[in-house]
DNA sequence: GCCGTTTTCGGCCCGACTGTTTTCAGTCG
């Protein structure tokens, strides 16, 4: 590389950094985990040609046009595989050199611009713009100066001492590296839920169309709807199992079929998710269904009440310990009732003490997708949404709720350029459309920036315009805990402020939670009347489902929010709701499944 | 590369923090 080379290099890609960064984690799920919508898998791609633009100093704005392309058909509703030329280049963001791109991976299954940088930088590069803190430029720099191309390599010739020559790395920076690898590390055989359902899904429906496939869902922990999924469990019940086993080894794509038996296949996907097929008799689908849904130490409590009971409880079905009769199997219920048991949801299923409440009869009526009457957390193209006001606002109406905010950033986060215009603006037009669709109420709001002192935004009189404010923390991370106690607190004790956004801002594999003494912040959230965010979005799933078991018992109130960018995104509130569940949260407990005048009068009490 | 009541070039997402420097590159939200 020359020195001028260089140079541009270095301002450009001063530049690109953050975007490129925020979406690479979204990228590379999306290739370890497969992908469901043709739109995603273009969006992937176009969102791998942006970083290895940037990592080999292309055009700022290329990168960031290529970036900016990828979101949009990312969140864009209709299936770009079915599109031509002029409707691709409708979608905001793509031109004609994108559309063409599109095209050409369409029609031949490869982008040759792609695989010209795929030639040029090896994956490992890229891969290692996912540690935090290690963007394009140093990766580049890494790979130019040390040849480095892989976490492990990187881990080695820090160890090795070789990092200490290279201009902009020190200590700090060396050590900074090793932690995030750690973190990346910890996450990087699991996969998000989303990415697991999809997959799943998909998977089971191709399934259920088998020949002689009498029943087939997922189980594990997928059913569970724990937070990241290490392996999909599929099960399956037919008289044959072969044909659903070949069905299952064949598809594609499948990297590797692991095991290909009778009762049981796993394959990898090329991804690297595993995913596992068991195929059962019709008889003995509750007993399966039980026992492959877990969790361990859940069915380690279930199998002990079985023994005591002279009982003997396997995938097979529950069986009398002493002649091997079997009692019963075919359902779930049965099996839960013959222990003296109620069915127990999945999401309960954690040996969190649900086994001892059941047995009194006292299992929560937890909260469900249906109950939820609307979102009140979501973003539009004003700010770093990708689908306009309008589109937003009649997916929500599809969706059937009764009704929906719009909470887009405050100016706080320079980036967005929120200005109190473009928020009236906004409020005038959401006023419009509000009553355009029958039985859907529309809230303004915004989400707000909690400041490093725990201040937000705007001052009083304007945050009393809104209908609904959540406040979140975006910047700041890294305040000590005594501090960023104080700051939460003083957030909630703000009275225009009834929702706060993904509490603990972490992002799942990449960031861990803030440190703050949650005790603390609960009690403030129960004295203030302020509700807390479970944020839906597979990366945060914020406030996890530990901390609303913690928060409950303060009596804390919840909101269940999509957070959703894009108007495909709010479907991924049931996410959310999967995690409200897992802290047994019932609907009383959470905002959103209340009728509208309850909702108002907890926004906006009568003073 | 995309976009345009500024129609065909020039602007596009800005500011702060961190760690490395000693004036700034890189990363992040």
């Amino acid at each position: 590389m020359t020195g001028a080379t260089r140079d541009r290099f270095r301002t450009l890609a001063a530049r690109t950094g953050g975007i490129a960064q925020r979406l690479a984690d979204r990228a590379h799920r999306d290739y370890r985990g497969g992908m469901a919508r043709p739109n995603d898998e273009v969006a992937a791609l176009l969102q791998e040609y942006s970083d290895l633009l940037s990592i080999s100093g292309g055009a700022a704005y290329k990168v960031r046009a290529y970036e900016k392309a990828a979101r949009a058909i990312s969140g864009h509703p209709q299936d770009v595989s079915a599109m031509d030329a002029d409707t691709l280049r409708s979608v905001p963001g793509v031109g004609k050199a994108i559309a063409d791109k599109v095209l050409e991976y369409l029609r031949t299954g490869s982008v040759r611009a792609l695989d010209a940088l795929r030639d040029e930088i090896p994956s490992g590069v890229r891969d290692l713009t996912a540690i935090p803190n290690l963007g394009p430029r140093k990766a580049a720099t890494l790979y130019q100066d040390l040849g480095i191309a892989s976490t492990d390599e990187l881990v080695e010739a820090i160890h090795a001492g070789r990092l200490r020559d290279i201009p902009g790395f020190g200590a700090k920076t060396e050590e900074n590296i090793l932690h995030g690898v750690e973190l990346t590390r910890q996450s990087e055989e699991r996969v998000h839920l989303d990415t697991a359902m999809e997959q799943a899904e998909e998977l089971v429906e191709r399934l259920l169309s088998v020949d002689g496939c009498q029943r087939c869902t997922h189980a594990g922990s997928l059913r569970r709807f724990a937070e990241t999924i290490g392996d999909v469990d599929i099960l399956a019940a037919a008289g044959e199992p072969r044909p659903l086993m070949d069905a299952f080894t064949e598809q594609e794509p499948v990297a590797e079929v692991t095991a290909a038996g009778e009762k049981k296949s796993s394959i990898r996907t090329t991804d690297g998710l595993r995913i596992d097929l068991r195929v059962v008799p019709l008889s003995a689908w509750g007993a399966a269904l039980q026992y492959f849904t877990g969790s361990r130490t859940h069915n380690i409590r279930t199998r002990e009440i079985a023994g005591n009971a002279g009982l003997k409880l396997s995938e097979y079905g529950l069986f009398d310990a002493e002649t091997d009769q079997l009692v019963v199997s075919e359902t779930e219920e049965e099996v839960y009732n013959r222990l003296g048991l109620p069915w127990i949801p999945p999401p309960l299923r954690e040996d969190r003490g649900e086994i001892e409440v059941a047995r009194k009869r006292e299992l929560p009526d937890i909260v469900s997708e249906t109950d939820i009457r609307g979102d009140l957390h979501t973003h539009t193209d004003l700010t770093d949404g990708v689908s306009p006001l309008e589109d937003m606002v009649a997916t929500a109406a599809e969706r059937g709720y009764a009704y929906y905010a719009v909470t887009d950033h405050a100016p706080g986060l320079p980036m967005h350029r929120m200005t109190d215009e473009k928020a009236l603006a906004q409020r005038e037009r959401v006023r419009e459309l509000d009553g355009a669709y029958r039985g859907m109420r529309l809230l303004h709001g915004s989400e707000l920036n909690i400041g490093p002192d725990g201040a937000v935004d705007w001052p009083e009189e304007f945050l009393n315009g809104f209908d609904i404010c959540v406040a979140s923390v975006h910047t700041h991370f890294n305040q000590p805990r005594e501090e960023m106690t104080r700051r939460l607190v003083r957030a909630c004790e703000n009275p225009c402020v009834n929702i706060i956004g993904h509490p603990t801002a972490r992002l799942i594999g990449r960031r861990p939670a803030i440190d703050a003494d949650l005790d603390e912040v609960f009690r403030t959230c129960a004295r203030t009347r302020t509700a807390l965010e479970i944020n839906a979005s597979p990366h945060r799933l914020d406030l996890r489902d530990e901390d609303i078991l913690l928060a409950k018992k303060y009596g804390v109130r919840f909101a269940v929010n999509s957070d959703a960018h894009s108007a495909v995104h709010l479907a991924g509130l049931r996410y959310g709701v999967g995690t409200a569940q897992r802290g047994w949260l019932t609907s009383e407990d959470v905002i959103n499944t209340w009728p509208m005048h309850r909702l108002r009068r907890f926004l906006r009490p009568p003073s």
